[in-house]
DNA sequence: CGAGTTTGACCAGCGC
DNA sequence: GCGCTGGTCAAACTCG
C-alpha cells in the first residue's frame, strides 16, 4: 500500500488558516481532540459546538469505559518514560482525535511506514502503528478503530514533522466526484496543518 | 530488488 | 515479585 501522490490532477490546494472550509460539514471530528504538550500538560480541546458527548468520547478514546474520568492522564502518562536506547525521549507534540471514517488509515499527505499492530484491552479491533517514512523524522502515529463504534477511527499523532508534507492532499473543485472519505482526509490534512507548527 | 507489511517475540511500565 | 498490557523490534514475507 502505498499513499497516492496525487489522486485528482484538477486539485486545488487548500490552506485556509481559519479553518473554516465549508466540507467541514462532511468531517466529524466527534469534536474532540486531545492536546498533550511536551511538559505533560494536559488539554483537552474541543471543536465549537461540541456536544456534552465528547467526555464520553474520552474515555472511548482510551478504552476506558469504567468512568474512571482518567483518559486524558492515562494518555499522557504512558510514554513520558519510555526509552528503548538510553536516550530520554520526549513525548513531543501529541494529538489524539476520532474521526468517522470507512476507512481505517487517513491520508493526511505524509508518507507512513507501519511498523506494528497489537490487540488491545477493550477494543475488538486491532491497533496499527505507524512511523513517519521521512529520514531523520521521528513522529509517530496510532491508529484504531473505534472499539464501541466501528464507524470512528481513533487516529494519536505523536511529535511534529521536522519536514514538508512529501506529497500534499489535493481534492477536486467539484464535490460530487470524489468520495466522502476523501474529504475527510482533506479536512484532516488542514487539521494536522493547524495543530501542528512548523518545524 | 527495494520498499513496505505482517506478525510473533521481546521489553518496560504499571497495578495488585 | 508477578502478571497484564501497550509499544517496539526485526525477520519473513509480499508487492510493484
Amino acid at each position: 500500500m502505498s499513499f497516492p501522490q496525487n489522486p485528482n490532477p484538477n486539485f486545488t490546494f487548500l490552506s485556509d488558516e481559519n479553518f473554516t472550509s465549508p466540507f467541514m460539514d462532511n468531517f466529524d471530528f466527534s469534536n474532540l481532540m486531545f492536546d498533550v504538550d511536551e511538559g505533560g500538560s494536559t488539554g483537552l480541546v474541543q471543536e465549537e459546538a461540541s456536544p456534552p458527548t465528547s467526555i464520553v468520547s474520552s474515555e472511548t478514546l482510551n478504552g476506558e469505559s469504567s468512568g474512571s474520568g482518567s483518559a486524558v492522564t492515562t494518555l499522557n502518562k504512558k510514554e513520558s518514560t519510555r526509552s528503548k536506547d538510553g536516550e530520554t525521549k520526549e513525548p513531543g507534540h501529541r494529538v489524539a482525535f476520532r474521526t468517522r471514517s470507512k476507512i481505517d488509515v487517513m491520508d493526511d499527505g505524509y508518507k507512513w511506514r507501519k511498523y506494528g499492530k497489537k490487540s488491545v484491552k477493550n477494543n475488538i479491533n486491532k491497533r496499527n502503528y505507524y512511523k513517519c517514512s521521512s529520514e531523520g523524522c521521528m513522529v509517530k502515529k496510532r491508529v484504531e478503530r473505534d472499539g464501541k463504534d466501528a464507524a470512528y477511527v481513533i487516529t494519536t499523532y505523536e511529535g511534529v514533522h521536522n519536514h514538508e508534507i512529501p506529497s500534499h492532499v489535493y481534492y477536486s473543485d467539484t464535490v460530487s466526484s470524489y468520495d466522502r472519505d476523501n474529504w475527510n482526509q482533506h479536512s484532516l490534512l488542514q487539521f494536522i496543518q493547524q495543530i501542528s507548527p512548523p518545524s
